[in-house]
This record gives structure tokens, C-alpha cells and sequence, in this order.
RNA sequence: GUGGACGUAGCUCAGCUGGUAGAGUCCCGGGUUGUGAUCCCGGUUGUCGUGGGUUCGAGUCCCAUCGUCCACCCCA
């Protein structure tokens, strides 16, 4: 590497993308109607720093988490603190309820949108900074929010045209119920020591419930014989499951029990669910979450049930753009040609004044000079229904003419103090030939 | 962190067993001294990712390195 030399380029920051204006269609759908969905199911937005103390992170995942143990951005600050880049949504929220002291016997339903960072291997569908909108309700016990969370959920992927993704759901119980799930599963595995891969061997050591996870078809035997957490729900987690699925049921939202599905994180208990799809390759979670009953005390706040999810807006944009990519907008409506140094002056002066009579149409100025030629090709590129010709012959007469470019039809020419009705009547015309 | 494939013009790519680079597209100009997608003519564009090695000679072979993609792990 040759870093030393000024002329080299500098390459951005690996796993970081940059959103051309080619694909922020996509991205700009996706938000809009997220912003829209949740806002009618009364949800509001709380923006919290992409910045938080190192501690918040490893409370709140779980200290033996694969996000903390090697993926977090952690850095120490000139103060000698040791901050993090966010590595997902919740903890900081959750943080900020607890911070302005927004807890006592309330209950919010809140959503938060933006960049989250994980030091991984670049790959399909997953990247270093990538971007979720993440939506928590807190001080609610379900499990009628469960149901109503899933169905948000259902309805933007309607709205967005998502087919691709089915639901899996599960319960994990309690942290009690889990403890002692877990050391039955223990128990099982290390009486089939001999028969696990490396990576179980190792998973049973760290997590022990992700065995169960395992792609390897020699293992699911084993996985299919071993005990199912679900049969090992205490009595309340149980009721609060199957109410769970009547309610989904009663929604006509179809889902599939997954006893297998683990989340990541450490604070889910009872519900957890995933929208999953076929059409992303090794990356098949769309959007995923689940209730965290003992977070908020862990954190330090009064102890709130709570639940919620994140999806993924790169796995979003992706699975929009299997089916049809969304056409970049047009980014004028009428593109003004000017021809001749008096012409080229005046454009100037008649675009504003032609923004101001006409604030909701896109005006494009030719800038730059070129001749009659290239500022056609330039109009025509930029998608304009419309190109307003000003020449210095124009001028001369007191008019701009006015030349349709999406269809066959004649050009006109209006004085120019009646341009903007002019405009008004050809792009009403030219909306109606397409 | 591990494995595989790949880095040649702004973009998409060709370049056979080594003989110092080519197409399409884009952009610009002209054909029409004032009219866009099409057509015709002309023009610009490269440290062949980077560093080193083998060779009379390397885009081509070897090593290293950086990057991209895909997969493992994990996850949105």
C-alpha cells in the first residue's frame, strides 16, 4: 500500500455502502410507508445517539454474545471512556425511557430508524453499517401487543407489496423456565458428546440452546430427539403463547411454530418471532424480534415488560427489488433550454420566477451552456413531460415556447407574463398521453 | 476469524500456449449556422488493484498485499 501518496484514492470504509439516488426510491418507500403504518397503529418516533457506553451494550445483549464479544465498534473516548457505536436499536431506547424518567406506571409505543454498526464479514444482505427501523412497546404484558405487533408488521408488508416472507414464532419462557430447559438440553447433549460437530461442541460450551440451530443434516437426528423447549414452558409463558397464535389465528396471519428459534440476544423471554424469505440467500431474516420482559430492570430502570422488533432496510430494498425495481422519479417537470448569452441570463431570473408561481412543479435550468443538441438530450434524459425554449429570437418577441417530449404533438408559444398558465394547461395535457 | 471466486477505460466486459491493450456504452463535436430517444461521421478516456519476483520481454506465470463478491460463523 502506498498510503503515502496524495494522488491515491481513498476507498471507503469496507462494509460501508454508500445509497446512489438510483436506488433511494426504494429506501424512500420502505420509510414513508413504515412512518406512515406505525404512525396509524399510534406509534411515535424517539431519535437516541448512535453513541452509548460500551456498559449499556454488554448489559443489555449479554456479555457472551457474539455481537459483544467481536462485533461491536468500541472505542475509548479523549475522557478516557469507552464508547460503542450502536450494534442494534432497543438498548439505547430503552436507555433513553430510563434516562428522562419516562417509566413510572406508563407505557409507551415508540419507533426509531437508522444506521446500527457490527465488525463482520461483508456480505449478501449484511454489512458493517446497515439500517433498521425498530419498534418497541413498553409497559404493555401482551399478549394481545404480541399479536398487534406482528399484524404492523404483516400490513407494511402488504403495503410495500412483500410476498416473499412467511412468519415463524416461538416462545422461550421465562429466564426460570429457560434455566432449567437448558440444563435438560445440557444434560441430552453431553450424553450424545460423541456424536456433535465442532460447532456444536463449542455452542454447547457458550449457548447451548443454538445447538439446536445446527445447518448440518447429521445432526438433526440428535436435534429432532433432544427435548423441545416448548414442552418446557412454565404454566403463565404457555397460556401467554397459545393466546399468542389464537390471536393470529383469529387475524388470519398464518404462521409456523418454530420450537428451533433462538434469538440472538440475551434478553428475550417468551415470544420471539422472525420474518423470514427464500429470495436473499444466506441472510433469510427480514425482520425479527421479540418481548423483553427483564431488560429494562437489568438496565437499572423499574421492571417494564416490553416488546419489540427490528427490520432490516437492506434486506427490505433488496427483496423490493427482486420483483421490480421502482423507477428513479423524474426529476423535472418541464427542463428549460436556453439559447443565446441574453436568453441564458434571463432563464435565471424566469426559473424563480416560475417556482414561484408554480411551487409544486419541478423546474430544471439548463446550467452550464452546450448547444440547441446536447440541451434537448439533456431534457430528454432528465424525464421532463415538458422542455420551455428561450432563445434570443424568443425573447425578442416577448415569448417562450413550449415543447411537449413524451408524445407526438406540436410546439406552442406563449407570451411570456402568461408562462405559468401555459405550463399549467401543456403538462395537464401531457399527463393525459401517458 | 475461516474458505472459494474475482479485480483490464466512468460503466459492462474481451484479451488464445507470455511479444508493452480492444469492443460496446457513456460523454463531447459534427451531419441540420435553433429542436431530444433512432441513424451516420469524428474525438477524449487506461499508472491492466498495489508491491515484488521469474524472463530479453508480464494484462497474461509465481509470491505477497489491498479490495469486491459469495459461503461458514453470526445476524437485520
Amino acid at each position: 500500500m502506498r498510503e503515502d501518496k496524495l494522488s491515491d484514492q481513498i476507498q471507503p470504509v469496507r462494509g460501508m455502502n454508500d445509497v446512489l439516488p438510483a436506488e433511494i426510491g426504494a429506501w424512500q418507500t420502505i420509510e414513508t410507508a413504515a412512518r406512515e403504518v406505525l404512525e396509524a397503529y399510534g406509534f411515535q418516533e424517539i431519535r437516541v445517539p448512535l453513541v452509548e457506553r460500551t456498559e449499556l451494550f454488554k448489559r443489555a445483549i449479554g456479555e457472551y454474545t457474539d455481537v459483544v464479544e467481536k462485533e461491536m465498534y468500541t472505542f475509548v473516548d479523549q475522557g478516557g471512556e469507552s464508547l460503542t457505536l450502536r450494534p442494534e436499536g432497543t438498548a439505547g431506547v430503552m436507555r433513553a425511557l430510563i434516562s428522562n424518567g419516562m417509566l413510572r406506571g406508563q407505557r409507551h409505543k415508540l419507533w426509531c430508524a437508522g444506521a446500527m454498526f457490527r465488525h463482520e464479514r461483508p456480505q449478501k444482505g449484511r454489512y458493517r453499517q446497515f439500517h433498521q427501523v425498530s419498534v418497541e412497546a413498553v409497559g404493555f404484558n401482551g399478549p394481545d401487543v404480541d399479536v398487534e405487533l406482528i399484524a404492523l408488521a404483516a400490513r407494511l408488508w402488504r403495503r410495500l407489496r412483500i410476498t416473499r416472507v412467511r412468519l415463524e414464532i416461538n416462545s422461550l419462557g421465562t429466564p426460570q423456565s429457560r434455566r432449567a430447559y437448558r440444563e435438560q438440553l445440557v444434560e441430552y447433549l453431553q450424553a450424545h458428546y460423541e456424536q456433535l460437530d465442532a460447532d456444536s461442541r463449542r455452542r454447547l460450551q457458550g449457548n447451548p440452546l443454538r445447538v439446536l440451530d445446527s445447518k448440518n443434516p447429521e445432526m438433526r437426528a440428535l436435534i429432532e430427539a433432544a427435548p423441545v423447549l416448548t414442552d418446557h414452558l412454565d404454566p403463565q409463558s404457555q397460556a401467554h403463547f397459545e393466546a399468542l397464535c389464537a390471536g393470529l389465528e383469529a387475524l388470519g396471519i398464518p404462521f409456523r411454530i418454530n420450537p428451533r428459534l433462538v434469538r440472538g440476544l440475551d434478553y428475550y423471554s417468551r415470544t420471539v418471532f422472525e420474518w423470514i424469505t427464500d429470495a436473499l440467500g444466506a441472510q433469510d431474516a427480514v425482520c425479527s424480534g421479540g418481548r423483553y420482559d427483564g431488560l429494562i430492570g437489568q438496565l437499572g430502570g423499574e421492571a417494564t415488560p416490553g416488546i419489540g422488533f427490528a427490520m432490516g432496510i437492506e434486506r427490505l430494498v433488496a427483496l423490493m427489488s427482486q420483483d421490480a425495481a421502482p423507477a428513479p422519479a423524474p426529476s423535472a417537470d418541464v427542463y428549460i433550454v436556453v439559447n443565446g448569452e441574453r436568453a441564458a441570463a434571463y432563464g435565471l431570473e424566469l426559473a424563480e420566477r416560475l417556482r414561484d408561481a408554480l411551487p409544486d412543479r419541478r423546474f430544471e435550468l439548463n446550467l452550464g451552456g452546450g448547444n440547441f443538441k446536447a440541451q434537448f438530450r439533456r431534457a430528454d434524459r432528465s424525464g421532463a413531460a415538458l422542455a420551455l425554449i428561450l432563445g434570443d429570437d424568443e425573447l425578442a418577441r416577448g415569448v417562450g415556447a413550449l415543447k411537449p417530449l413524451r408524445q407526438e404533438a406540436g410546439q406552442s408559444e406563449s407570451p411570456l407574463p402568461d408562462l405559468a398558465a401555459a405550463i399549467e394547461t401543456a403538462l395537464a395535457a401531457a399527463a393525459v398521453h401517458t
